[in-house]
RNA sequence: GGCCCCUUGGUCAAGAGGUUAAGACAUCGCCCUUUCACGGCGGCGACACGAGUUCGAUUCUCGUAGGGGUCACCA
């Protein structure tokens, strides 16, 4: 078999949605899984849907992925231009050489003449297929058309008799009526390509062997095959994706307001948890193995995983993903990544110790699930929240207000003596001492002091991990606030 | 509506004519434990339905139902 070669191409008319990243890792790790080489091509026909920034998310999300190409736009190859508005003269041409072929014919019917033939309004979905009236225009009339300046398109020419047949990796051959097929417009008036004509002119030209899209596209491969077969090229395996679903009804898009690739990136996911799970989304691998690195991808991947049903997005399982990663990071990765909302949980004055921001960071790296459940969880080391005594009250650990006034009252004193080193260990063995003397389980001593020091009902860390962060000063005025609080609601 | 595709637990999914129908997320319970989280153990939970082929179908065939896609000078 000759070299694989694959290809990305999007259009720049909006943002990467997850959908397309997804096709696009597929499309990459084909490629590399056979050592072939990628391709990325931008689809710009459509002018009028041109987004102005659209092309840099592109780009700006292969970067961050990692998802390197081998040949496009910036990194020229034997088949460039990569950017399908510096190749019209291409197609044009292409065009008028299937029009000599007679397999497409110029047609000059007005956007007027083309809506009355939907059948006015109410025609309740059944529409029809051009009529294909300027398919049987003379030599004279064309040439009469076209010398008096007439704008055409071009159209591609369908059997009327017969059926197709073409064959796709996941969903097996599939065979349709030719006399379903519509005499498709190949080249716009504009003199620009429609899709479906530039993706066959391109892939062809630019040597793919294996076209991988979404499977909204299954429908008009057919009109793709007889293309392929007019112009007597080589047709390339086909790879068609089911998509990836928001809920059971409806596709995740950015328009119904789902996350896109860099939503999710902001909202605290990691680059690499979206990735290995967006390629579980349709794709499963040989075992039972779930994580997996691009580099780990590119030797993984097999075409047999590839599933034809549509698979729903499931953000929990992401979320769990996500918290894996982060988990398995070295801490120094985690630092670096998390950097920004460690700051903004931490204010200014706190972010400023590096060893508190370290330590708060190794607290927190066991127990977060996305980046952005950070600042909520360590905002109590900045500022004690205010709080109800209620949280003191815990039926597991044996306390409630009365027990925790005493265990507080105990503990004040014992903080103020303190002599050894204020770690969390070492308070550790003192507070559990203290408890014993004075015949209290080590929680009734330790869920009060860590409630005294958080004011929160759960904490990124025990009573005297809390208390190793916060200092000796800060514990004793939160230990004082605790017993005053305390005092008050009981004597209330 | 025509045409095309899809259908294993709530979700992702393995499997293949004969299995106690994997595994993961979620969920529930227990354990561990200075809260939470992590971790460990265990539970609940599925082959859409109906025929046919077969000694035997979740697996093959055909229908039915449900869902999705497509029917543009958009990609």
């Amino acid at each position: 078999m000759s070299q694989v070669r694959t290809r990305f191409a999007p259009s720049p008319t909006g943002y990467m949605h997850i959908g397309n990243l997804r096709t696009c890792l597929y499309e990459y790790l084909i490629a590399r899984v056979n050592g072939g080489t990628f391709v990325l091509r931008i689809e710009d026909t459509d002018q009028e849907r041109y987004v102005e920034g659209a092309m840099d998310a592109v780009f700006g999300t292969l970067e961050l992925t990692g998802i390197g190409y081998d040949e496009g736009p910036g990194k020229e190859g034997d088949c460039g231009p990569y950017i399908q508005s510096q190749r019209r003269e291409i197609y044009k041409k292409y065009a008028e050489e299937l029009v000599r072929r007679g397999h497409a014919y110029y047609c000059f019917c007005t956007k007027e003449r083309l809506e009355s033939l939907k059948g006015g309004d109410e025609n309740l979905g059944a529409s029809l297929n051009y009529d294909r009236h300027c398919r049987y225009l003379t030599q004279e009339e064309i040439a009469a058309n076209l010398a008096a300046g007439k704008p055409y398109v071009i159209r591609q020419m369908m059997p009327t008799e017969g059926t197709t047949t073409f064959t796709d990796l996941v969903y097996g051959d599939i065979t349709v009526d030719n006399k379903t097929l519509d005499d498709q417009v190949l080249l716009k008036s504009d003199g620009l390509p429609t899709y479906n004509f530039a993706n066959v002119v391109d892939d062809h030209l630019m040597g793919i062997t294996h076209v991988v899209r979404g499977n909204e596209y299954l429908s008009s491969t057919p009109k793709y095959n007889l293309l392929y077969e007019a112009f007597g090229w080589e047709i390339p395996t086909y790879i068609h994706c089911p998509p990836i679903m928001k809920d059971q009804h409806q596709k995740l898009s950015k328009r119904n307001g789902d996350a896109s690739f860099l939503d999710l990136v902001n909202k605290g996911y990691l680059v690499d948890a979206i990735l290995n799970y967006i390629a579980l989304l349709g794709w499963s691998p040989r075992g039972n193995e779930e994580f997996f690195t691009l580099k780990e991808l590119e030797k993984e991947f097999t075409l047999e995983g590839l599933s034809k049903s549509p698979a729903i997005f499931d953000i929990e399982k992401l979320k769990w993903m996500n918290g894996e990663y982060i988990r398995r990071m070295s801490p120094e990765d985690f630092r670096k990544a998390a950097d920004k909302w460690l700051h903004e949980g931490l204010g200014d004055a706190l972010y400023a110790d590096e060893a508190v921001v370290n330590k708060v960071a190794a607290l927190v790296q066991q127990r977060c699930v996305i980046l952005s459940d950070i600042p909520e969880r360590i905002r109590f080391l900045k500022e004690l929240p205010e709080y109800d005594t209620a949280i003191y009250c815990h039926k597991k650990m044996k306390t409630d207000e009365t027990i925790s006034l005493r265990s507080l009252e105990l503990t004040l004193p014992f903080v103020k003596a303190y002599t050894g080193e204020w770690i969390s260990g070492d308070l550790y063995t003192g507070l559990c001492e203290l408890a014993a003397a004075n015949e209290l389980k080590n929680s009734q001593i330790l869920w009060p002091v860590r409630t005294a020091c958080s004011g929160m009902e759960v904490s990124p860390g025990g009573a005297t991990e809390l208390m190793e962060l916060l200092g000796r000063d800060e514990t004793v005025r939160r230990i004082e606030a605790g017993i005053s609080l305390l005092k008050a609601k009981l004597e209330a």
